[in-house]
DNA sequence: CCAAAAGTGTTCTCCATACACCCATGC
DNA sequence: GCATGGGTGTATGGAGAACACTTTTGG
């Protein structure tokens, strides 16, 4: 078959920013690169895409092979195509981002042996390439999008206490909120249950546990909602 | 120099959505393709990118190319990279959206001699490819969008009434607004400035004519902002 | 008994909404 | 004078924001 453009292409990444909540602090992976450019430098996992692999799918396959992640929630989030952000030839990169419960998922350095790490989105060493325009892109996405779409949860375990809750949206807002108010809306969202269980070994009184109750959310959506915390 | 990737690529595409205000329709402008797959068939304005120029200059030279249209306001919306999008080979596609107000911008089937036509967005035919899918993207993105950033004066005239602009919102969210509180609030925003004149030739009371102040929307923004309509 | 965080209601202010009539103009 | 849209104010309800003390538990 006859190519439709037979003319240089662009090589096409996918670059993904992986989030994930350790106590209190939001955390992103970093990968340490051991080929030039940037060698030695800290960068975002990804990699080629595979002419016969969907974009997604890409950045799955790089999810895994680089940090041993599987099954976590990921979405585009934009397109960076300059000429000149690659010095070798001329690179697009799709990239995503992605949620994940530290608990659940530990970071492994994987199959091709390069460093990875989490570091507190606050305090990243300069990245390789744009990936610190990609990074700073994806935390705005998360703080616009966490005010009407209840992403935060794939950040936490599957039960977790208000305090919690609200500690994480404190983080990626970047303000203070009232405890009062925000348990009292988080409430009356409807989609968080009580569980039996309280949290265990603090050296104060115990919380209750709550988990996100996916149904209820999508009824919530469902009847057309409006999401603020 | 060796590449950075020594395998088949996917070619990279970028198609435009772009949308106007005619009347009181909200219409796209779509290109009749000559070119199997799809000849005849009608689809979204783009075109492959060249390896040295940006995707957003690609998306720009594609307008000007295709539908005679420059200086547009332009935005990333999606990037679409199934495997299976384009019948010929894999091609990934960078959509983008543009609004362009229909007076100042008339649209003209360009260099290559296609067709090129407005459409009311309610009402196009089957597109190529998966262009029905980039189409409803970005409408979706434009009613979400319009509701927190004042893009919607990119699709009106210099000058408006506050009916048109009334009537463009209640186009875009396809819904309808109630006329003393919409007027009271565009209002209150503070960025529209009354002008000394009013339209011409209309068979009733002439309206008064306001211009946007981007001054005033930009000092209004740095304050830390909400846009509702 | 002290430290630490959990849990709980009320008030006020502001904003979104609902609603109806007179005005100016062209024909 | 009639049809057509332009232009205007007020009352009500609901939601967001501010605010402080008591309870429970472990050490």
């Amino acid at each position: 078959m006859p190519y439709a453009y037979d003319y240089p292409r662009a090589a096409l990444t996918v670059d993904c920013v992986v989030f994930g909540l350790d106590e209190d602090d939001l955390k992103v992976v970093l990968i340490q690169r051991d080929l030039e450019p940037f060698a030695g430098a800290w960068a975002l996992p990804g990699g080629f895409v595979h002419v016969d692999e969907s974009l997604e799918d890409a950045a799955r396959r790089e999810l895994q092979e680089e940090a041993g992640l599987s099954k976590v929630f990921l979405e585009q989030l934009y397109t960076f195509g300059d000429v000149r952000r690659d010095p070798r030839e001329r690179i697009v990169t799709v990239a995503y981002y992605a949620l994940v419960n530290i608990r659940d998922h530990r970071v492994q350095a994987a199959t091709d042996a390069r460093n990875a790490a989490w570091f507190p989105v606050t305090d990243t060493p300069t990245l390789a390439f744009d990936h610190d325009n990609i990074l700073h892109a994806a935390l705005e996405r998360l703080k616009g999008k966490v005010r009407y779409r209840p992403i935060g949860f794939e950040l936490l375990p599957t039960k977790f206490t208000l305090s919690q809750l609200q500690r994480l949206y404190e983080t990626i807002l970047e303000r203070p909120l009232d405890k009062r108010n925000f348990r009292r809306k988080a409430l009356a969202m409807g989609f968080l249950e009580e569980t039996d269980e309280i949290e265990q070994d603090v050296a104060h009184r115990a919380a209750r546990l709550y988990r996100f109750n996916e149904k209820k959310y999508r009824r919530f959506v469902k009847q057309g909602f409006l999401f603020e915390l």
